[in-house]
DNA sequence: CCAAACCTATTACAGTTGTAATCGTTATTG
DNA sequence: CAATAACGATTACAACTGTAATAGGTTTGG
């Protein structure tokens, strides 16, 4: 049994998702203000996108007097991984490694990432020998 | 100065292209049949598509006769890079690795992937060193 | 208690996208 | 030559998006 099947999410509205991934449950306008603290949004065009999320089933709600405070019903987590392969099919054909070869082939690549993706192998090839 | 600026290609225009990466330049009709190996397309929705990515000026064409033969504007690399650039923004705040461990996570990362990434790694280390 | 403030829900509206059909023009075929 | 087929251009149309404004109901400040 697969889930509800979530129906895909805008820009925009992810920026309410992320908003809620960081901190959750929030009240509409904890979401606007969260969302003001850099570019500006609108008040009436954040509860748009709530809304909307809501509808898509991207987020829930539990009544709090007269307002709502709102929660994700995914994580995060779960949302980069299905993106990143959807992503990597669309524009690489499903093979990830042109993709870092592009970021390394256009100096994107910083002594972090590499530490990063060096101890990611390491894990990897540890994991695949004691299977 | 920058390039005329590109409007955004959606998923089923970028199908269109991907045909052109592989060879051009090619009649809508040769378009057409190369998209049909595989789903089905009906030939007005290519043409549509076709039409849109002239309009967006992500297609070129010479006259051959009466019908014309189309080109990409823009190589599949710059392509992948604007694109990869912005989806990691986007999704994972700019930092790359963490896509490359929700790959490793669910075992998306193949024997390939693993020993493309690290000739990856060797190369971009040499690079710096030398630098 | 009544008006003002504040919620969420509904409506607006233009631009994009997916998916085609139709139009006008040129080429082709009988 | 006349009917038809084949092209690209234009038009169609609903769903989704970005960006809000308005409506309807409740709360609260005076």
């Amino acid at each position: 049994m697969t889930q509800p099947e979530l129906k895909d999410i805008s820009p925009t509205e992810l920026e309410v998702l992320k908003v809620l991934w960081q901190q959750a449950p929030l009240s509409a306008n904890d979401i606007v203000e969260a969302l003001n603290q850099g570019g500006e949004w609108h008040e009436k065009t954040v509860k748009t996108l709530i809304n909307r999320l809501v509808n898509k089933g991207a987020l829930g709600f539990k009544k709090d007097g007269r307002a709502y405070l709102y929660f994700p019903t995914l994580a995060e987590h779960s949302y980069q991984r299905k993106e990143s392969q959807s992503f990597i099919q669309r524009v690489f054909g499903g093979k990830l490694a042109p993709l870092v070869a592009g970021f390394a082939g256009s100096n994107k690549l910083t002594q972090e990432d590499v530490a990063e993706l060096k101890q990611l192998i390491d894990a990897w090839e540890k994991e695949q020998k004691h299977d």
